[in-house]
DNA sequence: CAGGTTTTCAACTAACAGGCGATAACTTAG
DNA sequence: CTAAGTTATCGCCTGTTAGTTGAAAACCTG
């Protein structure tokens, strides 16, 4: 006969802050894994969905209205992944755009993805699937609108991009790729220029601020 | 208090056979459900990974050395999704090739995914995941070999692409920019003319048969 | 061997990526 | 007010890639 896992949902939430590539952790203090660093998240109960049970326990760290992004990303049931119980875990990815700054409680806060402090559970294996998928997405969708302010500069999306794929990033090449695929589109308006000088930076925004597969194999396409 | 649901795997195995994308699928003789079609799976067991539980459940339909590829595809846990229990269902995307013809049970066989008949549960939304995740990975990734036989025609393999996405391919077109990506490397050997005739079409192969990501947007790829 | 069939390739056009340098538009210091 | 510094933007050049077309190659059958 079959057992009955219990189901706990789980959600890597990224954010580019001070130009890295950031997650949000909480701290455990109780066990298993005292002390060590955890994604938010927790038991899925009944009547609710798994994309509803994961925003209901992110309402407790971050406010939900700040997600850009919300997709599945994995879901793992190795036996050994918890000590104790059987558990089957359905992790979210979800991105924060750069230019907010949630209420944190005391207990949670971002942490650089490249410098991971000690995670609970397979939490870290599960952090770095976040990043690939992100990584993924940039190049053949349109994910970089989760990622950026409503409004923005060439070079501030150009190091978005930078601290998401941990390279550096063409900001001409850039600006001519995604304004000829369409994804952006000028706003007129011009930024303030910054305490250093320069010319100011015209404004940008991504033409639509939902998943879109953007980088089609030509071949592949359907004949016009 | 949270509760516990049951847990059941479940996949989608595709193939191309008669020039159609096509899924395997067994008809249901208990309730709920009865006489509807649904997917290969079932419960999981303690002490399995959710790969493993597939990958068992499956054997007893087809022979699982027989699939080129398996990969997560997506997680439901809709609260309505089972009329008398709560159950979560973690759904694989399966892929075998073109030149094999599985031995099926009686209650088992492929149907072509573009004239389904009824589904049971949310069978009906999973496949159309699935065939949407692999319309999306032929345009990115290498995963053509998972639908391919180990050696192919251009013209064959042009037909598997038609059949994967639903529309038509230049034969040309994929040939020379799948060689030029360095998937496919000739064999040097030549097929037999069919019985109408024509010139001996040269044999290919997938230089490499494990999933790679190939259409990396340019600007994002790491300077040289 | 003539005519039909299928595969393959060469040539051409158009579009695209990437790099570089010039110019524009602002700042601050003197 | 002007010069020097800073940042953003644009135009041009080069090499690469996609897509189309048409011709030639290599087989079959009658």
């Amino acid at each position: 006969m079959h057992e009955k896992p219990t189901h706990v949902v789980l959600a890597v939430v990224l954010q580019v802050r001070d130009g890295r590539l950031q997650v949000l952790l909480w701290q455990r203090a109780q066990a298993p894994f005292v002390g060590a660093f955890a994604l938010p998240g927790g038991y899925l109960l009944s009547g609710e969905t798994l994309e509803d049970s994961i925003r209901r326990h992110l309402a407790e760290k971050v406010d939900v209205c700040e997600l850009s992004h919300l997709e599945q990303l994995v879901t793992t049931g190795d036996p050994v992944r918890h000590p104790s119980e059987r558990q089957v875990a359905t992790a979210y990815l979800g991105l924060v755009p750069s230019d907010l700054d949630p209420e944190l409680p005391d207990d949670t806060d971002w942490h650089p993805i490249d410098e991971l402090p000690e995670t609970a559970f397979d939490h870290g294996a599960i952090i770095l699937a976040g990043r690939e998928r992100l990584r993924a997405k940039l190049s053949y969708a349109n994910i970089g609108f989760a990622l950026a302010p409503h409004s923005f500069s060439i070079s501030q999306l150009r190091d978005l991009y930078a601290a998401a794929l941990g390279h550096e990033v063409s900001a001409t090449n850039l600006q001519r790729v995604l304004l000829r695929r369409e994804l952006l589109k000028a706003t007129g308006e011009r930024r303030a220029s910054g305490p250093s000088g320069g010319r100011p930076a015209a404004l940008f925004r991504f033409r639509s601020r939902t998943l879109e597969i953007t980088d089609q194999f030509a071949v592949l396409r359907p004949p016009s």
